[in-house]
DNA sequence: CTGAAAGCGCTAACAT
DNA sequence: ATGTTAGCGCTTTCAG
């Protein structure tokens, strides 16, 4: 398998050196190659092309071929900011699932600012990526102006906009479990520390949040849910702060995410209150590490490399088939239980 | 400066629309639009080129460029895992240099195989990049079949090949100041769980830390150190139970890196002692959110954004000039502080 | 200083 | 079934 003849460096052999060495034509040997158009030409001569190109290690110069066709064989993929550990994973899927199918992605990060996603998405356009692939808060193809025809899969967000697919992890399945969860220790006044409105998952939690509470038979005081303005730690402090000085009492919480999980940690360590003892913790992502945090933080999980790879999967079915209709995709969520979720106090 | 024109997508527009916009010749607008030839065409009429570029919005055409001057302003990197948490600040220091300086990354996991890595780096020659940064173990250069030419700067790791060039983070000076902290604290029997010798960091780290010890005129015992086979949290706990069960009595240990160090919290719990309490330890990388570990570690800390960015200054300088002659640069550690180290016991 | 023309390596009509 | 031709968008000789 490993081929790699002699001297396979550079792509210093060209389409006509494997012409001449086979005695065709350089059309013809381009329609041997191409798997698509091989069926046009002579077996017999095919495969004098063939045997040709192997022997002289050749590959086809990928900007020569874009230029013709104005295909890259490159797909932009956004992601807010690679050090959020979200990410990684997600990346991973995509990588993985791209270069297989022969696509190199090309990864920008637009840590959420509208301006560098502009740019981001210009620069990649200019490039003539094949696709899109966005992990970002609100990606807006038309006000980015990308044509319509530029085939856009957003990975772990989804828009209100239907029409353009996603792949997502099932958040409301997720929140059902952790609910569950605490119910089945004896919980009974669980509070929400949510994200803000704009933020799709950030709304979804919310909204399977109540409506688990709900269908869990127990009372959905409006007053239990916190809102922070940012997906952080200290932002999930503060929040979790005022749910603890002004709020309900409650004996449990779940967080937006695991980094907001930490922002209750540091909440309550503050007004002298233990987690588990006092109060119940719930993540959601179950990022990398929170095992070793203190206590190790109960979190639900998403599949986030499974999300990566789907949604190349949607976008690798569209530009092989432009006219492809694609389904969206939802992953099924798990809990995963460790030390931060225990039995309320007496 | 946020330009960004009207109809500003795709890249439909055409130097020959420049040049036709400008009423000049296609090869005059080229010349006045490229930095390096501006000299040759009249302050005028350049200024006309540029202007008229700027109202229509034109961005040249990478590919047509590329398949003209055989340059694809990008360039390749090759990283072991994305998902280890110590590469994402490299790969984001990489990006935004080389962004900033008009080049896209073309970023490949390896995940350490040797075959991986020859494909990876085969598809990205390929696709001809400009030049390479690697971060993985060994990257070598010739074996991989790279041309003399092509341009590699290595980040976060070194070769004993001293003639391509690095960014790394001063290793010695670390364990240095770790060691010194420990015998601050009191400390006199100290242990290194160290990683395998062909990893030229693990093999630093364990020079670093016999010297230092020396340094600090205390007693290099050999048997107060472990290896590891590999710089993970299992492999870390059952070196570091070798150690607690066989080895003389120590009442601290530096870790390899921050995963060994975990998994010597995972030892000493299960042999029942606490940390820092019997023993104290030291990581190396200082993770995200190791501040949150129980109990939170003490790390030797290595600008890694900084140490990408410095990496791609230099292969930017080296692409800029393919003669320019590369001074690998050594970036300074520091010692984080937390709660994982304290006066030994009585 | 600027215009003309060739050509990077490939593919896709169009001819044969 | 294969050869011929043109041209993707750009840079770069070479003339003028």
């Amino acid at each position: 398998m490993s081929a790699g003849g002699a001297g396979a460096l550079g792509s210093r052999v060209t389409l006509r050196d494997v012409a001449r060495e086979a005695d065709v034509h350089p059309g013809t040997a381009s329609r041997a190659l191409n798997e698509a158009t091989r069926p046009l030409v002579n077996t017999e001569t095919a495969d004098r092309v063939l045997a040709a190109a192997e022997r002289l290690g050749y590959f086809p110069n990928p900007m020569a071929r874009g230029l013709k066709t104005s295909r890259t064989w490159t797909v932009g993929v956004m992601i807010p900011d690679l050090n959020n550990p979200l990410f990684p994973p997600i990346v991973r899927g995509i990588q993985d699932r791209l270069e297989a199918a022969g696509y190199t992605p090309l990864i920008a990060n637009t840590d959420n600012d509208a301006e560098r996603e502009r740019m981001s998405v210009g620069a990649l356009v200019n490039r003539q990526v094949d696709g899109f692939l966005s992990a970002t808060a609100r990606f807006d193809a038309a006000a980015l102006g990308l044509p319509e025809s530029m085939p856009v899969v957003l990975v772990n967000r989804r828009t209100a906009d239907e029409r353009i697919p996603f792949a997502i992890g099932d958040d409301h399945q997720g929140i059902a479990l952790a609910v569950r969860h605490l119910r089945e220790l004896g919980h009974e006044r669980i509070a929400h520390i949510a994200g803000p409105e704009q933020l799709s998952t950030a709304a979804m939690r919310r909204e399977a949040f109540v409506e688990a509470i709900a269908a869990e038979g127990l009372e959905a005081d409006p007053a239990l849910i916190a809102e922070t303005p940012a997906l952080v730690e200290s932002d999930g402090a503060a929040a979790c702060e005022r749910l603890l000085a002004d709020g309900p009492e409650f004996t449990a919480v779940i967080a937006v995410n695991d980094l907001v999980a930490l922002g209750c940690y540091d909440a309550l360590e503050r007004r002298g209150m233990s987690c588990p003892g006092d109060v119940s913790v719930v993540g959601f992502n179950d990022m990398p590490f929170i095992e070793h945090f203190r206590p190790p933080l109960t979190s639900i999980r998403i599949p986030h490399y499974e999300l990566g790879a789907e949604a190349a999967n949607l976008l690798l079915a569209k530009l092989d088939d432009p006219e492809a209709v694609l389904e969206s995709k939802l992953l099924e969520a798990s809990l995963v239980i460790r030390e931060s979720t225990a039995p309320p106090r007496a």
